[in-house]
Formats: structure tokens, C-alpha cells, sequence
DNA sequence: CTGAAAGCGCTTACAG
DNA sequence: CTGAAAGCGCTTACAG
């Protein structure tokens, strides 16, 4: 490949200033169409595209944003980043990826390039209670927005999901199909979902009135592995729960895997609620009933907001709250009269 | 927040030049411990870290690879850029995600920015037919390897699944179970993975002899809704089908929505093979027999292979095909004695 | 309106 | 061994 061609070559070959080249490519300046002409020539010959790094360089922006995030295989993220990414390229961002699988120094690296202008900001999913580190590392940093989770004690711009709200309602669906002895599959309790989730689920069952019981609350990472071993736990100890409030579509799938082993059927034998809706649920016998999270709208309001303090500026802490949407779908029944696990 | 500190605020801090502040940031040179320690003062004091934009322009490399695929919400796709960004990251690399959705617009624009220098290196994965236009895109690119498909009429290093060996062998499984009146939903005719796959099916149906029949072959887009639409047809034209190998997880997933809405059951009504496996097949019922897709290897090939360009120069186009593993589950049994589908 | 020149923050060939 | 200076390829305040 030749030498790629710079302002220089097409200023050169256009009989102009870089100057002028400059200004008219940007479209801060109309020119003569003769001179236009000449540089448009100029640029079609030599295949010039402005060197990007450069003009970041001197413009002290980058155009470009950093998307922090634990795991980029999980269907939740996934899909997360495609929402993100499908609105930057829409604003005129590039998107810069970075998995952390909750390691602290990768985060702390992605807040750095915020600062060093690698990135004019950063778009950040953390999954793990914070040790006091990513706060620090935080200090003073700009153009800054958390989605999906928060920081325990930062105030930062963020979007979350109405979990509170979601929880209640799908507690409630659980209540009014007739259920009285309820568990729930709860996330680590240190992460704001699964906070708010808890809460929601204890907020429905008390307003169910006397005789509806939270049997039990497990408190679990977000892993298929500990949805299973929650829910052997569950039947062993709990044998009186006909319905469960699973916290996420991997804790949904690790107690599945328990399920079927046990030859515990969904529907006639227990009924079930799960968050987030991103695997195929549809397609489960019976399909799953889901509090979704609507994750195209968080991706597009978080980009939204992180491109508002990017160009305008710092606002006001600020958070959005995007609401969920309870999926009725088939594995809510009625509670089996004499209800017995195992 | 301040503004941020840059070499010449440390070269002064630490009274010494610029020069000798990079060199020694760089590791290319030894200094005396005193001279050091002021230096690495400086560095903490002033929380200085380099400005990547700026060294990227001043050595030409940006240490950043562009990843341009077609979706990232698509599991397959999503588990592809997981294992990429890994190796990415492992060898020093920052990664630019571009999410194309096949618009060839946006699959130009990222290959431009290997010769604007944005990105050292482009991994590539392209989804639709090339009208042409891509191919002269990429007319002497340098720095650009192709993954999971191929660009019919180039010749780019690249890395692909062993798509016809593993066909024969998900073939020859279903073959061994008894079938003989066999039918496949593929990709489209365009792409590598659908030709080679189709090809595989073939030439096993073929080699088992006389009685054995490629009932039909679909060609179909990679989509839910395409095996939907493919299982209807196949349910009502070639009732005589016994068993089915699906081209990717969607057209499975589709398949399986025609079966549940028209009552087929996998296992005893159909065998079923499909590729990909990286939906939760195991968590059907009964788990499903695949053709699985070795990922993690394919992405981190493809990225090594990358940097092996960028860092080592052209070499000769060559091409890694990774092996396909036969998973199998429950879902091809012997075919019923007297088999109608409807 | 146009252009020469300084500046963005680094790296590195060159000279001392 | 160390540093002054040029250079990477742009943008833009400033002067004409």
C-alpha cells in the first residue's frame, strides 16, 4: 500500500492551504465551486480520509466512547452493548469494548483513558461490590454514566431498571394466581438489582396480607451454577414453596437444571417468575413468564445521557429509571392443592 | 477536574528532559535510581498517564483492532467477540466494536480506518452476499483477517469452522440411527458455511448408500423466522422426513416453534441435529443433539493471526479451519416404523 | 475571505 | 548517556 495521503497531498493538489482543506471538509467554509471542485478531486484521487488520531489529537475529543462491561457473552450484556452501540454510531461515536469479568484493574484502567483522553467517555456496567478502590479511582472523573448497576456511595448519572416496581408486580401475579408460600432466587445482596428486587418481593407478599409467607430469600451470585445449588437447597429445606421469583434468566437456568433432575415440573409441580427475558423463554415447556428488563431503552438512554454531559457538559446527578415489563406467559399456575415437593 | 498532566509537567517536576522521561516510561532505558524515583514521583504526583492519541500518531500504531460483525446480540456472534477481545487484551490490544447489521456502508467505513491508521488491524465478519463493492474496498488492505465467513473472491487470511467435515459427521450420526429419508435446513447459498455444510450433508447421505435420501435442502437466512418458515413448508411437502439437520441455532430455534405450534415432538416424532450450540440446548427437553462451534479457539486464532499481521508484516494468505465437535444429546433417536409426520 | 504558523502530546533520529 | 528539535497529521486563533 502507497503512503497514505494526508491534508498536505490534497492541499497540495488542490493548489490550497491545509487550512482551506481543513475548513471545507469540516464544513465550516463555502468556497467557489471551482475551488471546491479542486479539492474534491484532490481527495477522490488520492483516497484521502482524515487520519482520525490527529484530528482527535488536536481537537481534544475523540469521538469515541468506552463501554465497560463484565462479560460480553452473557445474553444480557450482549444485548445491552447492542443497544449502546447501535446509538453511538447513530450520534457519530465509535464504541471501544472492554470486558472486565469484574476485574477491578481493568475497570480502573477504562476510567483512566476518560482522563487521558482516549475516550471523551465511559459507559459502565459493574457486577461486583466495590472494595473502595473503583470510588477512588473515580474521584473527579467526568463523563462518567452507570448503567444497569450502581456504585455503592458515588452519585453518578445512571439508568436503572425499575427494580422495586418490577418485583412488586411480579410478586403479585405469583399472589394472585393464589400462591401463599413464596421463595425467591436473589442476586449478591450487595448489588442495587438485587436490593430492590428483595424489597419489591417482601413489599408484595406483606401487602398480600396474613397467610403469604417470603419462605425463603437466597442470596446468589448471577451464575447459572449457584441458581442450581440454590434451588437443591430450596427443595430440600423448603418443600412447602409453590412458587419462586428467580432474579435472573441464569439463576432461572441453574434451577431448571436442579428441576429437571429432580423431575420437579414447572407449572404443575411449581410455578415461576424470572428477571430479565433475555434467553429464549418463549421456548421452555411451559413458555417462562418474565419481568422483563427492557434493555434496548437502557442502552439508548445511558448512551443518551453519557453524549448529553460529553457536549453539554456536566448536569445534575441525575438517573432514569426505565420500567419492567411483567411477560405472562404460562409458568404461573395455581398452586397444586396438597402441595408437597418432594 | 485539572487539567491533565502530560510529559513536559513531568519532565519538569523531575528535571530532566522529555526525552528521557519517555525513554524511561517506555522501558528503553536504564537510569540511575535517583534520577528514577524523581521520575516516578513526578508520575504519581501529577497522576500522569500517557496520552494514547498522541502516541499513537507520534509511533503510527494505535494498538487498537476494529471488530466488525454483523450483530452482537446474536449469541454466536456475542461469544465470538468474547473470546476475541480476551486474546485482545492479553496481547496489549484495545478493540473498536463495529456491529455492521450486513450494512456494507459500515463495513467500508471500518476498513478505511486500517488505512487512516485508527485501528492497526481489522478482524472481519461478514454475513451477506459482497455485490462487489467490499472487494474493492478492501483492494490492497493490509491487516485483515476474516472470521466465520469467507469473502467469495478473495483470498484474506482467515480463520472458519471445518464446515463439511463437521457436517458428515452430524450426517453420519443421524445415518447410524436408522434414518434414511433426511432433510436440512441451511444457510444461504452464498456464504462458506452454508456451501461447505451442504456439501458435508450430501456427500454423507451419498456415502451411506442406496435407500438413504437428501429428502430437501432450504436455503434459508440465518433467522428465526426462516426456519419457522422452512419447517412449515418441510412439515407439509416431505412428511416422509424422519429426521432434519439445522444449518445454525436459529434455524432450530425457528424449526422448534413450527414443531410446538403443530405438535411435533423432537426424540420420538424427529430427530434433530443443529450447529452452533450456543443457545441453552442442553436445557431443552429432551437436550439437543449439535454441532458445536468451537468458538473460543476461532476467535482467539483469528485475533492471534491479526496481530501476527500487524506486528510481523504480510504472510502468506493462509487459512486455520477449526475442527466442529459432534455434541451429542437426546434429540436423533431410530426413526418410527411408520413414519408420517402428519 | 485565505493562509502561515502554533499547538495538541507524544516518540525518536540526530547531535553533542 | 542525555537533550533539543523535528515530526506524526490534524485544527484553529491570529494576522494579513
Amino acid at each position: 500500500m502507497a503512503r497514505k495521503a494526508t491534508i498536505k497531498d490534497v492541499s497540495v493538489a488542490a493548489n490550497v492551504s491545509v487550512t482551506t482543506v481543513s475548513r471545507y471538509l469540516n464544513g465550516s467554509m463555502r468556497l467557489p465551486p471551482e475551488t471546491k471542485r479542486r479539492i474534491e478531486d484532490a481527495v477522490s484521487t488520492l483516497r484521502y480520509t482524515p487520519n482520525p488520531l490527529a484530528r482527535s489529537l488536536s481537537r481534544g475529543r475523540s469521538e469515541t466512547i468506552g463501554l465497560v462491561i463484565p462479560e460480553i457473552a452473557n445474553p444480557f450484556f450482549a444485548q445491552l452493548a447492542a443497544s449502546v452501540e447501535e446509538a453511538a454510531v447513530r450520534l457519530g461515536y465509535g464504541v471501544l469494548l472492554c470486558v472486565t469479568l469484574n476485574n477491578v484493574d481493568r475497570e480502573i484502567d477504562y476510567i483512566r483513558r476518560i482522563e487521558n483522553k482516549h475516550v471523551d467517555g465511559v459507559l459502565f456496567s459493574t457486577n461486583h461490590p466495590d472494595d473502595g478502590r473503583l470510588l477512588a479511582a473515580l474521584k473527579d472523573v467526568p463523563c462518567f454514566v452507570l448503567v444497569d448497576e450502581d456504585i455503592a456511595g458515588s452519585d453518578f448519572p445512571g439508568v436503572f431498571a425499575e427494580n422495586r416496581e418490577g418485583a412488586v408486580a411480579a410478586t403479585r401475579h405469583i399472589v394472585e394466581a393464589g400462591h401463599r408460600k413464596i421463595a425467591m432466587l436473589s442476586g449478591p445482596k450487595t448489588l442495587l438489582s438485587a436490593e430492590e428486587r428483595r424489597q419489591g418481593f417482601h413489599e408484595a407478599i406483606a401487602a398480600a396480607g396474613p397467610g403469604h409467607e417470603a419462605v425463603a430469600v437466597f442470596d446468589c451470585a448471577y451464575t447459572v451454577e449457584a441458581g442450581e445449588a440454590a434451588a437443591e437447597q430450596l427443595l430440600q429445606r423448603y418443600p412447602e414453596t409453590t412458587a419462586i421469583f428467580t432474579g435472573s434468566d441464569e439463576l432461572f437456568l441453574g434451577m431448571l437444571k436442579t428441576f429437571r433432575r429432580q423431575g420437579i415440573r414447572i407449572g404443575p409441580d411449581i410455578s415461576v417468575v424470572t428477571c430479565d427475558d433475555v434467553e429464549p423463554l418463549t421456548l421452555f415447556e411451559p413458555p417462562i413468564t418474565a419481568l422483563r428488563q427492557d434493555l434496548p431503552k437502557m442502552g439508548t438512554s445511558a448512551l443518551e445521557m453519557l453524549i448529553g454531559e460529553i457536549t453539554r457538559g456536566p448536569r445534575l446527578p441525575r438517573q432514569i429509571r426505565v420500567p419492567m415489563e411483567l411477560v405472562r406467559r404460562q409458568s404461573v399456575r395455581a398452586p397444586r392443592r396438597r402441595m408437597r415437593l418432594k
